[in-house]
RNA sequence: GGGGGCGUAGCUCAGCUGGUUAGAGCGUCUGCGUGACAUGCAGAAGGUCAUAGGUCCGAUUCCUACCGUCCCCACCA
């Protein structure tokens, strides 16, 4: 049965079928074989807020890329697909939208809006899961979860439940990084640091009891509120004598002791330092060391406390604005000096945030952090790139306690029940009403949890941890992880101490990092700059294959890459070539079935094609082996566009056409390779190579589960390759020649040539009477006709006679100018030969090369001189 | 302050562990309505591989320095 492809290729008329024929056909879901290896990835959970973008376009089509080739590998495949209830962002737009209803969150009260919240997860958290089915992720959807599921909320607790038990989580006052837009603690991977603009205020503390002052300098004025004390370096000779006198807090008039710490720099400003325990890191560290008060001066908000009541209820750049009006009048500003600083920005919603002193729930980091740094180190889990463990090791090594508690209520609730009576703090996974201590009432803690604390058990929770599954014993671990570098810290990293601690095992062995998608101009998409491009619409014009072949062509791992018109372009040109390929290659299919060739039956052209389709195999399927997607593509862009359609195909028509075993055998090769081309394909452009399959004789079922091509070294006929090699060479010297002569191409001329491989061109007349405009062929031994055109190849001399349109000193130019080129090889060439130390120490291999080469350019020298000396 | 990426044709980028006359796409120029494809075909022009040293028989590739550029990390008052 034949298939017409019809004439143009449009995309949008298959892909949705064929997405859906997979669906139904169950084929994304593996069927456990415990004799085959498995091969999963589990997906970087897109947020519920989130619509796709190019980012996601890229993750995905790289993962779907790994699937899809190690399913026709013949692995047992699994991909589990979900998303991320991202609490604090999802939390920030339920928020916003009440907003615009008038509605806050405390009219609500938790319960209310945490049904919005669900809604919201209903209405939302499908859409990103349809536009990923548009990409032809081929995802099982029957394992689709959600961190927020109530496997993930068991695992969640569990892990809480062992960290506490161990002692690994602890409550504690500490300086944390408020946002005061979103109202919660974040932690310190979530802050990002901006330079900005900004002022150093120096300011006059007088010594109490007259006589001086200290000078201190702040970027934050409004802290001094807050300030509790002034440190100085205890080897500071400048002030050794008034350690432990007091100073007058201006303004405030409060009494603070001038304390002694390491702190204070010797040789930093005045060495002086103000001390504002509550509302900076150092200084609470100083203020801990020297048992100094802490003075909250700032509330949830940013704005300053009902303690300063001239001040209170200011926000606090405001506050900071009437502070230093009111130090200047005073006269206790000394100068102020301007300053580019890194601020502290929160990663969601770019407010500066405010460092303050809290009560907080923490991960102890240093105890699961060494394993996790040993298991990439000793190369259990590999990066690729590799040099994003650096990155990794770096902050591994640095990392300080994890605060995972938020002031947010939609998330994982904090298992951790406090009792109303005697105070008692008890962790419970299962919930706990009464006290184990009074009996008295206990209540929940009223913070959820750090979104990525359950992003962190993703690669088991959703295989079913902490139950002991099927999926878990067989998937687990998983194989690729697929993410951007911007992620590592805050994902990666932790999926990998949290496996590694709760799995004894590592979640991946691989972690594929990729670059940002930029636009044409390489700026970052984003929002606010309004650059960015939809994936979707992209789909819509050109199709989810196009789109997964400008992704994944023409970049390689862990590098930014930029996305423009012309890629989506070419991409959706390359669809076209294969479609219309294939489309040949169909109507004219005679035969019922693709069988493998038999190497008896085949010409030259058959077995070259055949040979060019080997290496193919073997550089796709060793470079996807590396990871390195976009060199295996472009090898089969190449092969595909340059070696199959330009040549074999243009090749093997006087074959097709010429009817009977002749044709039978160039049909079944070009049938065999196109069939081989789109199994080599289907994991970068799934669509259009599963259309295509569809129509090929004698072919059933589905291309996405065939087997992937394997190098088979019995289709490589060096000998043959080197002949049609040699009269490919030939062509495009002839045509090079008429182009240049503007010889157009219904001028038809003879072509006698002289060569030493006959056996070569024998056959290869229809050849160049196809692709090189010749009228006829003749191989002579010699050839006389000093008006003739005289074109030199390394395996031949092709004689043209075209008298009347020879421009004779034209020619000559050329020939000289070949000479020279020739001439210029050559010596290099024997330069080289001449130098003993490259004869004797570079290896074999290469002097022999050499010595190859040398001999060629002679023989082509002496060609052209012939020649040369024909048009004297 | 620490770490890293990048700098190759007009533009966007490939070039694996050093070894042909450094490649592709787009763009430019020339020719072509050729029976799959003008989303195409056949050709051409265009690069001192940022710069300077070093190692080596040999460096775009390795090392050092330097310039430019981008990014990550860091509590500097």
């Amino acid at each position: 049965m034949k298939k017409e492809l019809p004439k143009t290729y449009s995309p949008s008329s298959f892909e949705g079928r064929i997405y859906q024929e997979w669906c139904e056909k169950g084929l994304f879901t593996p069927k456990i074989d415990k004799k085959k290896p498995h091969y999963s990835i589990v997906i970087p959970p897109p947020n519920i807020t989130g619509q796709l973008h190019m980012g996601h376009a890229l993750d995905n089509t790289l993962q779907d890329i790994l699937i899809r080739y190690k399913r026709m590998k013949g692995f047992c495949t699994l991909w589990v697909p979900g998303t991320d209830h991202a609490s604090i962002a999802t939390e920030a737009k339920i928020v916003e939208a009440m907003r615009k209803e008038g509605l806050t969150k405390e009219d609500l009260g938790r319960e209310k809006f945490l049904e919005r919240a669900w809604d919201w997860r209903a209405k939302y958290g499908g859409r990103i899961i349809e536009q990923l089915k548009k990409l032809g992720s081929s995802c099982d959807w029957t394992r689709e979860r959600f961190t927020l599921d109530e496997g993930c909320s068991a695992a969640v607790r569990k892990v809480f439940g062992i960290l506490y038990d161990e002692g690994l989580i602890y409550r504690g006052e500490r300086i944390i990084n408020w946002c005061p837009h979103c109202r919660t603690s974040i932690s310190n991977a979530e802050v990002n640091y901006e330079e900005q603009d900004g002022h150093f205020w120096h300011i006059r503390y007088p010594l109490v009891g007259g006589g001086g002052y200290l000078e201190v300098a702040t970027t934050r004025p409004e802290t001094l509120l807050g300030d509790t004390a002034v440190a100085v370096n205890p080897n500071d000779e400048r002030y050794k004598h008034l350690i432990g006198q007091y100073l007058s807090l201006p303004l405030v008039g409060r009494r603070i002791p001038i304390v002694a710490d390491e702190h204070a720099q010797l040789d930093k400003g005045t060495g002086c330092v103000k001390i504002t325990p509550a509302h900076d890191p150092n200084d609470f560290e100083v203020g801990r060391r020297c048992r100094l008060p802490m003075e909250v001066c700032l509330t949830e908000d940013a704005k300053i406390t009902d303690n300063y009541p001239k001040y209170a209820g200011m926000d606090r750049y405001e506050a900071r604005k009437a502070i230093v009006k009111d130090l200047e009048a005073g006269g206790y500003l000394a100068g102020i000096e301007p300053l580019k600083h890194e601020v502290g920005t929160c990663y969601r919603c770019g407010t500066t945030i405010e460092p303050m002193v809290s009560l907080q729930w923490f991960v102890r980091m240093e105890p699961l952090a060494k394993p996790a740094v040993e298991a990439v180190r000793d190369g259990r889990i590999r990066f690729v790139p590799e040099r994003f463990d650096k990155n990794y090791f770096h902050w591994m090594e640095n990392t300080q306690d994890w605060c995972i508690s938020r002031q947010l209520w939609w998330g994982h609730r904090i298992p951790a029940y406090y009792c109303d009576d005697c105070g008692k703090t008890v962790v419970a996974p299962d919930g706990c009403e009464v006290c184990p201590a009074c009996g008295g009432h206990m209540t929940q803690d009223p913070d959820t949890l750090d979104t990525w604390f359950s992003s962190a058990l993703w690669p088991f929770s959703t295989l079913g941890w902490p139950e002991k599954t099927e999926d878990l014993d067989y998937f687990y671990p998983t194989n690729t992880l697929v993410t951007g570098y911007d992620i590592i810290t805050f994902w990666v990293s932790r999926m990998i101490f949290s496996a590694l601690h709760y799995t004894d095992d590592i979640p991946f062995d691989t972690v594929l990092i990729h670059g940002l998608v930029r636009d044409a101009q390489g700026r970052k998409m984003s929002k606010s700059l309004g650059n960015g491009i939809d994936p979707l619409e992209i789909i819509d014009q050109y199709g989810a294959d196009a789109l997964r072949f400008a992704l994944a062509t023409g970049n390689s791992p862990g590098n930014d890459m930029r996305f423009s018109d012309e890629k989506i372009e070419a991409a959706r040109n390359f669809a076209n070539k294969l479609w219309n390929a294939a489309r040949f290659v169909m109507m004219n299919l005679t035969i019922e079935g693709i069988e493998t060739p038999d190497p008896a039956a085949l010409a030259p052209e058959d077995k070259w094609i055949l040979s060019q389709y080997e290496a193919c195999v073997k550089s796709v399927t060793s470079n996807l082996d590396k990871y390195e997607i976009g060199v295996a593509l472009s090898a089969i862009y190449d092969f595909v566009w340059d070696v199959y359609c330009d040549w074999y195909i243009e090749l093997s028509k006087p074959s097709v056409a010429a009817g009977g075993e002749r044709s039978a055998v160039a049909q079944n090769v070009l049938a065999y390779v196109l069939r081989g081309i789109l199994c080599l394909l289907h994991p970068f452009m799934p669509f259009i190579t599963e259309e295509i399959y569809q129509g090929l004789p004698g072919e059933e079922g589905n291309i996405m589960v065939k087997d992937f091509p394997e190098y088979d070294e019995t289709f490589v006929f060096p000998a043959e390759s080197e002949n049609i090699a040699k009269v490919i060479d030939a062509i495009r010297a002839i045509r090079t020649r008429r182009n240049e002569m503007n010889v157009p191409p219904s001028r038809k001329a003879k072509v006698y040539i002289e060569t030493k491989f006959p056996e070569a061109f024998r056959d290869a007349g229809v050849f160049f009477e196809r692709l090189a405009s010749a009228s006829s062929i003749e191989l002579v031994s010699e050839f006389h006709d000093d008006t003739a055109i005289r074109i030199i190849t390394d395996a031949a001399t092709v004689h043209i006679p075209l008298a009347d349109i020879i421009d004779f000193e034209a020619e000559r130019k050329r020939l000289t100018a070949e000479l020279q080129n020739v001439e210029g090889e050559i010596a290099r060439a024997e330069g080289k030969l001449a130098n003993e130390s490259f004869v004797s120490r570079a290896p074999e291999k290469v002097v022999n090369a050499e010595r190859e080469k040398l001999a060629k350019n002679r023989e082509k020298r002496a060609g052209i001189v012939a020649a040369l000396e024909k048009l004297q």
